[in-house]
DNA sequence: GGGGCGATATGCT
DNA sequence: GCATATCGCCCCG
């Protein structure tokens, strides 16, 4: 059971392996990142609550969902105390369960038919967000631990496989802090991309 | 594996 | 109003 309270620096990494499940598809988490809240300017919450980021400022073991470039959503789990808006993107994952269902999802949202490599049926946030049937309207739903109803429902995690980090993909700022989380060796990992915004490497 | 672009809610000015 | 966005995909070498 993952402490979901403690840093959001501590639950990244402990979330790896873990299994999220929801609406018929569970997928094992093998890429994360964290943000950090109101002291991190590449978070969303670096410039206090709006109506989007507002459950990042609530209680852990909540989702926190957005919509990206108008055509993808990207889920968070918010962690941290009541009050501190931490929270960890789930950027990639391995379809381990309801892989029909996860196929028919991805398929649906893209354009062309080209089939998908089970591989990347949850490889990148965006995808991993339609494999889970995601839509904005989640934003705010509840995480269970232990068996209690709940629309999202986490199990196992912290200490499975090696753990390697490096900077956050896609932001511009605080680009080479190394709070990206993945698992070595895993085929779902997506591929690093630094953000074209982001300063140079000194 | 690099480059270009879609398609739109959000939040600052 | 408008720049931006925790991206993904296709096309081209």
């Amino acid at each position: 059971m993952i402490d979901l309270q403690a840093g959001a620096l501590e639950v990244a990494p402990a979330l790896l392996g873990a299994v999220l499940e929801h609406d018929g598809v569970a997928v094992r988490l093998t890429e994360v990142e964290a943000y950090l809240g109101t002291d991190d300017p590449a978070s969303h919450a670096f410039r206090g609550p709006t109506p989007r980021t507002r459950v990042m400022f609530g209680p852990a073991s909540h989702l926190y969902v957005y919509l990206s470039y108008g055509m993808h959503v990207a889920a968070n789990i918010v962690c941290g105390p009541d009050g501190e808006a931490a929270a960890v993107l789930l950027r990639a994952g391995e379809v381990v369960g309801g892989i029909e269902l996860a196929r028919e999802r991805r398929q649906r949202a893209r354009r062309s038919t080209t089939p998908v490599p089970d591989a990347q049926l949850a490889r990148g946030p965006g995808c991993l967000g339609q494999a889970l049937g995601l839509s904005v309207a989640d934003s705010g739903s509840t995480i269970s631990q232990d068996g209690t109803p709940a629309p999202f429902h986490l199990t196992g995690g912290a200490g499975e496989g090696v753990v390697l980090s490096g900077p956050r993909v896609g932001v511009s700022q605080a680009a080479d802090d190394a709070y990206r989380f993945w698992l070595d060796g895993e085929a779902s990992v997506s591929r690093y991309s630094r953000s074209p915004r982001a300063p140079r490497l000194g």
